[in-house]
DNA sequence: CTGAAAGCGCTTACAG
DNA sequence: CTGAAAGCGCTTACAG
């Protein structure tokens, strides 16, 4: 029965059991429920575990007990830095709670979404953080059906009954009209994100919104994708509108820097000539010339709201509805980038 | 013999035995080896199967077969994007050979290498890619006491057995000097990294080789330690040289960039009056004002390298030494922010 | 409080 | 080519 693999055997519970002279169920309970165990016996047990360095084999708990303590983070693309600070919130949650953090990532793409469904049928996570504002599909099942508990943070999933956590994107939306209305801004235009984006629904919604608010009828909307070269792309197009908008809101910050940087490139000021706020809050936001006016997201906060909620969903707890959707406060950081409309010289 | 858990069960092995009137060990033998069994015997196999939806369990795998197909890579910091690339790289490979990826997130700091060892002593994968440049210990162990296979990438770890894959930081350094050398410049600083790290010490090392090349004699070196806030210090030292060095090497573009931002605020403009160059080639280096001269590092690759001779060290292939240490070139990117050295009006 | 024993769901040497 | 059966290393209801 012995396999190929010739690397010295592991320590077992029934080495501990042996040394302490005990059952293994003794040696399981010391390490799950010492407080049920005698004194001396749990003394005995500890200091074999001590001397023998035992480590329980993962698998086999994971096979006995059915539960895995690991949760799945499927995340849009790895590479794209504003996921970072969430995922480190989530894993400081989780492993505050013994759980494991397993990533899986979809390239910005729904191909491998039938691999983070798969993971999950074979019983390899005991539950699922979505970054992805999407529920996975593969294999003619959806995610959901597995049955494993889930919690969509960041971009919330339309109609999903499992717990969402999002930032306040509408409501900072319309905050940023304001701010630039308060400077005396009229001519509006707005960077949108990827047209099916839930992000970009909320932001250019509240961006609307903010407008009816300020008394304004209409405002210039230039396509985009979160990316830097979006927000170049759709500077050319801003200056080439008569008369040009004094003032851009970006629904991200990436966007809203390469905007800034092709402006500037066609001779304009910001803020003189233009102002310019973005979303996010990303830490480069501050390393701009000018420094970016943008809203910060409490990114490390949301990764551990929704890995606290899954935490509890995995042991078994039905969240009740009222805490099913956390909204956070996204803050505005008003900075260099914007300023005052510029003096009109046509009547 | 029921636990808690009241999840419909899944679906299991000997399900799809019993549908497709085989064995379970036929059932396993039509997933691993296809091959081996007759055509019809595998067909009806495979519908039942299909029919099913059977998923095998990969805890019972796991347990039966000794394997995990699980990596583990060490991060410092997942939070810094810098990682982000070489982990997508890191992941296409490992999924293009079934293996998965697990985190393990050190946040800067040593007290979670323990963990680190825990998870591979607790036999939960087979192999652990090591990007923060050293060996983990806890609980009285190194992680390479353990055997599993070990492969560092980016940061290497001197002195170490186990394939490494970095890229050539002495070199690139060295060529930084020379660039700023024929540029006209004789004046030059450094920005360090943090004392300790390898990355630091061999670019330091390449930087004094390349003055010592140009026929320069010295240099003004600024403790740095990466961050944006480091190279910001940094600047206000820099200023405060008499004569000031004319052009400034930064370890990494963060440190370049936070030190363009501070000469630019105290009124310099580079490259006129300081050429800066930086180190990594980060996006955001291409969107900085005025745009950065630094050297791209192919850190995907660097990522589906390393994680390609982990696969292979996890397969039981033993590498070879003369392919245990793979380096990478550095591309300089010359930007805007390097340019002639100013005229000297002292003589 | 502790032990004997079943069994989680697989894989694989062995036999035919 | 296929099956019967052992066993990977745990946990836990059951019994005492």
């Amino acid at each position: 029965m012995r396999d190929g693999r010739t690397e010295r055997r592991a320590v077992t519970i029934a080495d501990v059991a042996a040394m302490g002279g005990v059952s293994t169920a003794t040696v399981s309970r010391a390490l799950s429920e010492p407080a049920q165990l005698r004194t001396g016996t749990l003394a005995r047990v500890t200091a074999a575990v001590q001397q023998s360095g035992y480590r329980p084999n993962i698998a086999a708990r994971t096979l006995r007990a059915g539960r895995a303590m690991l949760a799945l983070v499927v995340v849009p693309d790895i590479a794209n830095s504003f996921f970072s600070d969430v995922l480190r919130g989530i894993e400081d949650e989780l492993s505050r709670h013994h759980y494991g953090l397993l990533i899986g990532n979809l390239n910005n793409g729904r191909a491998r979404e039938a691999q983070i469904v798969d993971v999950v049928r074979a019983g390899q996570v005991d539950g699922v953080l979505l970054l992805n504002g999407r529920i996975p599909h593969g294999g003619g099942q959806s995610l959901t059906q597995t049955g494993v508990p889930a919690v969509a943070v960041c971009e919330t999933v339309e109609g999903a009954l499992f717990p969402q956590v999002e930032v306040c994107n509408r409501e900072a939306a319309r905050e940023a009209v304001a701010h630039l209305a308060a400077l005396g801004h009229r001519r509006l235009a707005y960077v949108t994100g990827p047209a099916r984006n839930v992000l970009e629904r909320e932001r250019q919604a509240g961006f609307r919104e903010g407008l009816a608010a300020a008394g304004l009828d209409g405002a210039c909307v230039l396509p985009g994708d979160f990316t830097f070269a979006a927000g170049a792309a759709a500077a050319t197009v801003l200056l080439a509108q008569e008369p040009r908008p004094t003032a851009v809101f970006a629904a991200n910050d990436e966007m809203a820097i390469g905007l800034m940087k092709t402006a500037w490139r066609a001779g304009l000021e910001v803020p003189r000539d233009l102002s310019v706020i973005g979303f996010d809050g990303i830490e480069f936001a501050d390393y701009v010339q000018p420094t970016l006016t943008t809203f910060r997201q409490p990114r490390r906060e949301l990764g551990q709201r929704g890995a606290a909620l899954l935490v509890r969903a995995m042991l078994g707890e039905v969240i009740p509805a009222y805490e099913a959707r956390l909204r956070l406060p996204a803050t505005l950081l008003v900075r260099d980038s914007t300023g005052p409309a510029p003096k009109e010289n046509t009547a």
